[in-house]
Formats: C-alpha cells, structure tokens, sequence
DNA sequence: ACCTGAACACCGTTCAAGT
DNA sequence: ACCTGAACACCGTTCAAGT
C-alpha cells in the first residue's frame, strides 16, 4: 500500500522518464509481462496513458527501458573476482538471479536482439575474453556463444519461474502444454523420459552454473598455452 | 493468389487441428508473428474465430504446434552423420535453417519453457550424448547447455532477420532501439565497439555453428577417455 | 512543452443461436 | 458435434483540447 502522503508527493514530482520505468518495473513485479499495460501504468502515474508518449517512444520502449534497469543493476551489483573465467561465471549468475527476482525480464531478454541490457552483457563479458587467452578473432564468437546461452536459459527459466508464481497462469498454460504432450508419441522420446527421473533432484541454479562452465571449458581446451594471468602481483 | 478451386476445396474439407496449424503456418510466413490474429486464420479459413476453439484451446496453443510443426520437419530431414559431435551439429545446425526460413520460429521456441517443439530438439540432442562420452549423471546438464544455447542465439537471431524481412517494422525498431543506445554512454562500451568493425564479414550461421563448436570442445575437454565411438564396424 | 482522456482501430475469447 | 458471428472486455496508439 503506496501512502496518500507518497502519492500527493509523487504526483507533484513531473512526470519523466525515469518515473515511467521505475513505476513500470513496480507493475511488471507485481504482476508480470500481462499486467504491463499503458493503462496501469499511466493509473498509477495519475495521468493518463497519452503522457507517457512524451517519454518514450511506445509501451516497447517502457519494457526495454525497464529490462535494461534490472541488469544494469545486477551487472554492476559489487566487485568481480580477479580471475577472468570467475568473472564470467558470476555475471552469467547475477543476470540469471535478476531474472529469478523478476522473471519477466527473461521474456524480454530472448525477444530483442542488441537492445541495452544485450549490449551491457555482451559488454561486460567480451572485456574478460582476454585474459582468457582467447585470441581477438575469436572475441565475437565466443561472447556471443556465453551471451546466447545465458538468453537462451533465461527465456526458458523465466517462463517457468512465471508458470511458478501466477497460480491460475500455471494451471492454464500446464493445461495447454499437457493437451500438446498429447499428441506426441511418449515411446519415442526415451531421454525426456530418463531426464524426468531426474527433476526432483534438480536444481536450476547449478544446471544453469554447469552450462557456463562447459563453454569456459570449451574455451580454455581451445587456448590451453597463451592463457593470461590475472593474479594482481608477480614479479 | 490462391485460385478459387483450391478455395471451395479446401472449404469442402472440414476444419481440423491440422488444417489450422497448416494455415497458420502459412500466415506466419507471410507476414511474421504480428499478422497471426485468430480473426486472419478464421478469414482464411471461411470461418468464424470461434470455430477454431473446438480444434485447439486458444491462440498460444496454435503457435505452439506451428512452431512444433516446423522444427519436427526440420529434425526429422534426413539422416544424422555416424559421428555423435556431427550429429548435434548438424541438428543445430538444421534448427537454425529452419528459424531462417521461419523467423517467427525463433520468438516462439525462446518464449515457453517444455513446449513440444522443445521438448524434441532435447530428445534428439540428448540420445546423442552417451557417444560423446558424457556419462549418464551429466546428460541433463549437457543437453540442457546445448538446446539453451541454441534457443538463445534462436531468439536473437529469429528478432534481426525479422527486423531485417519486414522493411516498415524494421525501421521502427530500429528508431526505437537508437533512441535507447543514446542513453548509453559510448565510451563505456570499448568491447563493442571493436565488435562493430568486425560486424560486416559477420556471418549469424558460422557464429552459430562456432558457439556449438565451443560447447562439444568443453563436452570433449571434460570426458577425453572414455569416448565412445561410432564407427559402424570394428572388431 | 506537457498533460489529459476520449476516440479509433484493433485484439482474444465467449456464447447463444443455428445446422 | 461442429460451426457461426455478434458481443464482451479489453488492448496500444493518436490527437484535439486544454494548462
């Protein structure tokens, strides 16, 4: 509950930019991707949904200002360890954690190639890539295989996470997702069938924490030798 | 165009699960996500919308097959290479020409978490796995960091060549996403800026066959021994 | 310049009425 | 059982009118 107090004084504050996705992050929190509508937001902005046009473009605009907000934060949430692949490891863990504190951001993460939040994270990434010995013409293709996989996982994690917190969503769409199961063949999928024995014991986090290391793996098999050292002082 | 022979035919057909997703396949194609409205199926289908509820639940349960549709077909054409590492390259490797011919694919698989479409790109990966050599308690980890990887480049990758099909939306977009780089301070960004120079001998499915590379090089890195092989006959 | 909110042109979904 | 299409309860976006 927001205070009549809170809301005189917010109303008197002008409208701007950073109040639209302050309060759209609130609402997206709140309620997920369905309860982001101008509407709402322009409700709890005292005004209505035309003045948010003179501050973003439109609603997509909102939603990638809001998604930037969120990971901006968690990139540069403290400092990073000193060792490269320790580096990469933790930011890939402090995105998946801002979508596992709001999962709508996954969704909006996997829907837009090179908006910000994308840039930051290919960003922050690619300047460890060197001290992990990997040579400059690789650069590309090795963040964009650290950062796909991190988008990848976050889009399917989010929608889970979703499913798990709107309970009458998750009852819907596991309705729908079940009537689907039902047209395949169950014989012919003995994996998933293996795989599901497994799910009880699973942890999303460490799967999640498994996957960055494979590719870090990856890498380093790849530059066994010219590895730099990031350890701060030898003489 | 399509003649109105095939027309009244296709109208003499009763309506079906299948026709359905037939059609909005054809609808996607056409025109991408935003032209898949169940007021267009039902138009082409000489229908009402509401007919197409006694088929299939709603409208997410009509994208969830058509993307299941096409992916099927695409893992399912032809044979897979002897060699297990082939093998997931090239089932990549096939998914990815499928979101190339199918954009709206790409949105689609990176949005729900265990939808069928999904769930098969897993199968088919995971039944590879014991001939790389991975054991059995880390099956679900490695398919799990090879079909995130390619649902996230999917997704990215599915958003460019969309904005690169439909000129009106890509100019839109585009606007829209240089209005929100403004925010950015450029000279934060040295990583990326490198990256542009490079972004014009770019190639999306070499990157994308590189970053699966990456992946099975950790695979192979982790479990360099035991490797099964494929070899149809050795003594 | 910024805000307001009615109006416009759509949506997905439901459901009474038909066959 | 299947289909029809009007009706319902919404959307994002625009824009004339206000301050």
């Amino acid at each position: 509950m927001v205070s009549k107090q809170l809301l005189s004084r917010r109303r008197a504050e002008p409208l701007s930019r950073e109040r639209v996705v302050e309060t759209a992050i609130d609402i997206l929190d709140a309620g997920g991707n369905a309860a982001l509508t101008l509407r709402a937001l322009a409700d709890r902005l005292s005004t209505g949904p035309g003045a948010i046009y003179h501050h973003l473009a439109n609603k997509r605009a909102v939603a990638r200002a809001a998604t930037a907000s969120v990971i901006d934060a968690a990139l540069s949430d403290g400092p990073l360890p000193a060792d490269a692949a320790e580096s990469v490891r933790e930011l890939a863990l402090r995105v998946f954690d801002a979508i596992d504190a709001h999962p709508w951001v996954g969704a909006q993460l996997a829907l837009e190639p090179w908006q910000p939040a994308v840039v930051r994270l290919f960003e922050a990434i690619g300047t460890r890539l060197p001290d992990l010995g990997v040579p400059e013409n690789e650069h590309f293709d090795s963040a964009s295989a650290l950062v796909n996989y991190v988008l990848g996982l976050a889009g399917q994690y989010a929608a889970g996470a979703r499913l798990g917190r709107d309970e009458s969503d998750r009852a819907l769409v596991l309705r729908d997702i079940a009537e689907e199961w039902a047209h395949l063949d169950e014989a012919a999928f003995p994996f998933m069938r293996r795989m599901a024995l497994h799910l009880s014991q699973h942890d999303d986090r460490a799967q999640f924490g498994a996957g960055i290391d494979l590719i870090l793996d990856g890498i380093r098999a790849r530059h066994p030798i010219e590895r730099h050292r990031a350890a701060p002082d030898e003489p």
